[in-house]
RNA sequence: GGUCUCGUGGCCGAGUGGCUAGGCAGGGCUCUGCAAAAGCUCGUACAGCGGUUCGAAUCCGCUCGAGACCUCCA
């Protein structure tokens, strides 16, 4: 078998995935800044490290997965003024700034339980962590490499270049970012405009503020990451994963923070998701050109000409690969749609199958399986992947008309795997392959439908072609549409 | 302006120095009372121009185009 190769971004090449601790992972991904509702540009990327920890635990590794909420600090802007991104929600809205970051991290949260994402093993707050952070500020003063001014901590970038490699990760080297700088306005307080903020002093206009040993202030943006990966995985960890956009400044700082904290630099292996697009453009608020997890659900948008449902745009998230720039578009929807519904179908059409046939079928499971790692391993290549699926589900129709195709075992081995990929590593919903209603009202669809069906079954046997087509027609009409197989007639509802 | 990434068939989207990606759409066929659904099957693409090579879409250079981050501007 294979052995798993991540794409690395810091060294900007694949590298054979060998965890400190054998058998365990500890993975940390940037979570959001609670202080509007998630966009689905933030939910590609929590799709794309979800299937990264569902792999790592399909392998058999103990993972402990810390993805953040950042609940203070992360400024609007650079500016020496900046100001806080939810203190700033937080006078627009009139509400307490915790009210806020309540209210969105209740919406994230249900939008990343609406894409059946698994909740991360810890996932530590900001403001939880004052103390911590303040304790890394410190530590840094005392290395060295952070300096006090007018109640406020820089880091000094100046000095940490001149010993370690400022700009490592994004490709930066700090002579030409200090050459494309401009002083800012004589009123900072910075030594360098390349210095950032470990702790910014509060304003008394200020309410999101905290008691430290430079005065009432609030942590700098990038400083709760190096404090809460260091904590929860340790100074040497295993992966960093976040969205492309964070790699400068934010990773960058995390690195100097922790190298200049600890002495090491964090994780062993970056890892960047790619942006999404919208009708092949930016998503910007300004433009008009974005989508809500929600409106992808629902339809409720000028995009789209109907909703999606979660799992469809899983699938169709999946099927690029995770450090690929995608395109969302209602009309690559619609194709996954369909691509996923043959998939689903072809799955169950395999749990029904009535046995029969030899005990090895001429379908070799085993080799397929091992193709399907081998694309997983290669830098959790999802869309291979489901190209492979898609190769099942040939193997599968084709055994419906000769069982010698997958056999018995070959069947049940081919099951098991299906049901892996699709359902523990790709986190499709079992459920949702119809998008049609759930619970109770589908069952109470279901009965009357039967009845339905049934009657339109009576007037074919009787070669009542004008009854059956009537009854055809208008559920056609009604919007459900009615597919005659060898085995009777189903239904689906149309969208 | 700087750094980096990318440009694949009608659409989405993998991959790669020589061997079919896959999905959707489209053509043909089978099944079917008709239709739909379903199944089978076909399609030879890799921005442009040079270069390296026995051979490049895959490597190198340039051009054009797109995107990201930074900067600039405001």
């Amino acid at each position: 078998m294979s052995q798993l190769h991540i794409f690395d971004s810091h060294q900007g090449s694949l590298q054979p995935f060998r965890p400190v601790q054998e058998g365990h992972v500890g993975l940390y991904v940037c979570g959001p800044t609670v202080y509007s509702n998630v966009h689905l540009g933030n939910v590609r990327t929590f799709l794309s490290f979800d299937l990264v920890f569902r792999y790592l635990q399909y392998q058999g590794y103990k993972v402990r997965y810390v993805r953040n909420i950042t609940d203070a600090g992360h400024l609007v802007d650079d500016a020496d003024e900046g100001e806080d991104k939810v203190g700033a929600r937080a006078k627009v809205e009139k509400l307490e700034p915790m009210e806020i970051v309540q209210r969105y991290t209740v919406d994230f949260h249900n939008v990343m339980r609406a894409f059946n994402t698994l909740p991360p093993s810890i996932e530590p707050t900001a403001t939880g962590h004052i103390v911590e952070q303040i304790a890394m500020t410190q530590q840094l003063i005392a290395n060295g490499w952070a300096y006090e001014a007018n109640g406020s901590v820089y880091f000094d970038v100046e000095t940490y270049s001149q010993t370690h490699p400022y700009g490592e990760l994004s490709g930066r080297n700090i002579d030409e970012m200090r050459s494309g700088t401009r002083d800012l306005d004589g009123q900072s307080d910075k030594r360098s405009p390349l210095d950032f903020a470990l702790w910014k002093k509060a304003s008394d206009a200020h309410i999101m503020r905290w008691a430290s040993p430079w005065g009432d202030g609030f942590p700098g943006w990038h400083l709760e990451c190096s404090a809460m990966s260091t904590k929860y995985l340790g100074e040497t960890f295993d992966i960093h994963g976040g969205g492309m956009d964070l790699k400068f400044p934010h990773h960058e700082c995390e690195i100097a923070q922790n190298k200049g904290a600890t002495g090491c630099g964090g994780a062993n292996v970056w890892m960047h998701a790619n942006m999404l697009t919208l009708n092949g453009k930016r998503m910007s608020k300004s433009t008009g050109n974005t989508l809500l997890p929600g409106e992808l659900l629902s339809g409720d948008s000028p995009h789209l000409t109907k909703g999606y449902s979660a799992s469809v745009a899983r699938f169709f998230i999946h099927q690029a690969h995770y450090r690929s720039v995608l395109d969302f578009s209602d009309e690559a929807l619609q194709a996954a749609e369909k691509g996923y519904q043959r998939l689903t179908h072809a799955l169950q059409t395999l749990e029904k199958r009535v046995g029969g046939g030899p005990a090895k079928g001429t379908f070799d499971v085993d080799a397929w399986q091992e193709r399907c790692l081998d694309a997983m391993n290669n830098d959790f290549n999802s869309p291979i992947l489901i190209a492979h699926l898609f190769d099942a589900v040939k193997a599968i129709q084709a055994d419906q008309n000769d069982n010698s195709h997958l056999g018995q075992e070959g069947a049940a081995a081919l099951l098991g795997h299906m049901r892996a990929w699709m359902f523990e590593v790709l986190g499709l919903h079992p459920e949702s392959a119809n998008s049609t209603g759930s619970g109770s009202s589908q069952k109470a669809l279901d009965a009357a439908m039967h009845i339905v069906l049934d009657a339109r079954r009576k007037a074919r046997e009787q070669k009542d072609w004008a009854t059956s087509d009537a009854i055809r027609d208008q559920l056609a009409a009604g919007g459900i549409q009615v597919k005659d197989g060898p085995d009777g007639s189903t239904y689906s509802i149309q969208e």
